[in-house]
DNA sequence: TTGTACGCGTTATCAT
DNA sequence: ATGATAACGCGTACAA
């Protein structure tokens, strides 16, 4: 009978080796299924241990290993869907391949710089993991040089750095495929919905944002069309209400535009969507509308929503092989995976 | 110079210590701001570990501690919209609040009974949480003794369990909501699509999907209405090609339905949704449909989807609050909090 | 094959 | 106010 008050007595491999009446080494060592100790009493061991509910302590054994058999996905929200389903995909990996299994460790920043900093140190200090993946944001320089220095991999999505993998995705090519298909189709005054391209106090950039604003002046450009000025509407929050605001500022302006490339997602894309319902205004008639995600609800939308896709399954799945690959030293050098993302052309442009 | 190939070598409280000529416990007691140190070595010792950038190995330090300043989440999977938008809430008020703003650790157990049997005992065992937030699965009636034994709180989501605080979300009322909706409207021939209501081997049960059905049920008799027999489709997935499916199975049977609950979500509603479209069926004419959830996409669906609202932040919210709660020890016995979920009337149905 | 002794980095409890 | 020392639970050279 325990006394109460009293801590509640987890068993340890002192306590199974007590009562085996041998020493806790030999315990140890067969609990961790080293061939040199005598299979009887490993047998003995393991089936004690199974019979006290021994469970080992991971702050222990990290301690004294220095590794934890963790991964560490890092990345700014969980609401996101295309962090989440990046993410689904990546843990869906590991159960499959049957490595770290229980050892997804998902963080989120929030999105501030601080606080990511101070968490990669921590992982880094703490040994929390074997290998970092990013997702939409990046370390500083001299973190990811300690990092290295400490030959723990790191991952990018979204980003690249001279010293980490990376898979990113050709986010100007997407653009430059959603605007050609708006010039092809005749638009010649198109709006773009975008996220900040400039480095907002103690946050961190948002490189999609940047390259794709790139795509979209580089395909005017390459036909020699001129962009007309206040024709980029900057959304922060990424949330269909500023979608909605969005269109309503681009009607305010002089020359309205015919057709809007929703480079923010296709969430805020659904704001510019309800909005032109509520105007009358005919979609893709008075005007077309490109989103990027192709998420789940696009195909469903009133019209359907032509978006640029990207493949977020296989990104899940290829940083996890990634990872795996970099943590069991098969790669030399700095891995890079460049994906293409595809125009997914609906009804709406 | 760090001689190449050894380890890199982390500050450690020791190594500030030798620096400073002084024991390493009083610079372990100047960092966790015990007064008793004198006030000016406690500042050379901060100014010291801030230049040698020291950060605290939390291994050593929940080993010795026994605690780890973490509160764990616990769900099947990320994707879900349910269960990341509750996370991202959970995660926002930590934020907001200023506790354990890095201390929220989320886990999935891909709905593996013995996956999540064998996190709480890591969890328990190596002290790996303050707190356990469960969303849609519960743990064993032992594996919870243990939890109470070692004064853990479990906050369980969509449960209830005695020896657990919990917030549940009245899932028969809201479905009785939706099906008199739908009786209201003379709809007579209600298709039902949940998911499974039996205990699957290895597998959690789905409270919620007993609990709506129940509330088809219970709409129905409570007007004497006699249910149909093979009205009810079965998903498992929870993916929109199921709804297809779902609806194609419906159409086959002897008498067509004039309207369908997808109490399985509005995810596999879109299903129902697009299917019909390609049918050539008429909503909400020829079938009322109504889902479950309200993502962010209902509304902007075609037709705009009637649906079973669940206040998603909210629930994160008080959940991260009743953690809170329930670790400082203000919780003497258990709490419930019992939602009641909302339906929101749109063209669907 | 098994046991002994030590260290991992902290915090806590003694002294001084 | 500070220092020495003992834990915390585990892994691992080294000795036996």
């Amino acid at each position: 009978m325990l006394e109460k008050g009293r801590k509640m007595k987890t068993t340890t491999i002192k306590d199974i080796a007590k009562k085996l009446v041998i020493s806790f080494s030999t315990v140890s060592r067969a609990l961790s299924n080293d061939p040199v100790v005598n299979v009887k009493t490993a047998h003995r061991i393991k089936q004690m241990a199974a019979e006290m509910d021994y469970t080992p302590n991971l702050a222990a054994r990290g301690l004294v290993r220095g590794k934890s058999e963790a991964i560490a996905f890092i990345s700014t929200r969980f609401a996101a869907p295309f962090i989440s389903n990046v993410l689904d995909s990546f843990e869906q990996r590991a159960f499959y391949t049957n490595r770290y299994v229980h050892g997804i460790s998902p963080y989120s920043t929030r999105n501030e710089e601080e606080l990511k900093e101070l968490l990669l140190k921590r992982i880094l200090r703490s040994k929390m993991a074997d290998a970092v993946v990013m997702l939409t944001i990046k370390p500083r320089e001299e973190t990811l040089k300690d990092f290295n220095a400490a030959k723990v991999p790191v991952i990018l999505i979204e980003n690249a750095m001279k010293g980490a993998h990376s898979i990113t995705i050709n986010n100007q090519s997407g653009a430059e495929k959603a605007v050609n298909h708006l010039l092809d189709g005749g638009r010649r005054n198109i709006g773009l919905i975008i996220g900040e391209t400039m480095q907002p106090p103690s946050r961190d950039v948002n490189a999609a944002a940047v390259e794709r604003k790139l795509g979209y002046v580089a395909a005017h450009e390459k036909r020699g069309l001129h962009i007309k000025d206040n024709n980029i509407e900057v959304i922060h929050a990424y949330i269909y209400e500023e979608g909605k605001k969005a269109l309503d500022n681009f009607l305010k302006k002089p020359v309205k535009p015919d057709a809007i490339f929703c480079a923010a997602g296709d969430i805020v894309a659904m704001g510019v969507l309800e909005r032109a319902d509520e105007l009358g205004i005919k979609i893709p008639g008075d005007m077309a509308v490109i989103g990027y995600d192709d998420v789940l609800a696009a195909r469903h939308l009133n019209p359907p929503l032509t978006t640029v896709r990207q493949p977020l399954e296989d990104i899940g799945t290829m940083a996890f092989d990634m990872a795996i690959e970099a943590i069991d030293g098969k790669l030399k050098k700095d891995k890079n995976v460049v994906i293409d993302p595809e125009l997914i052309i609906r009804e709406s442009a």
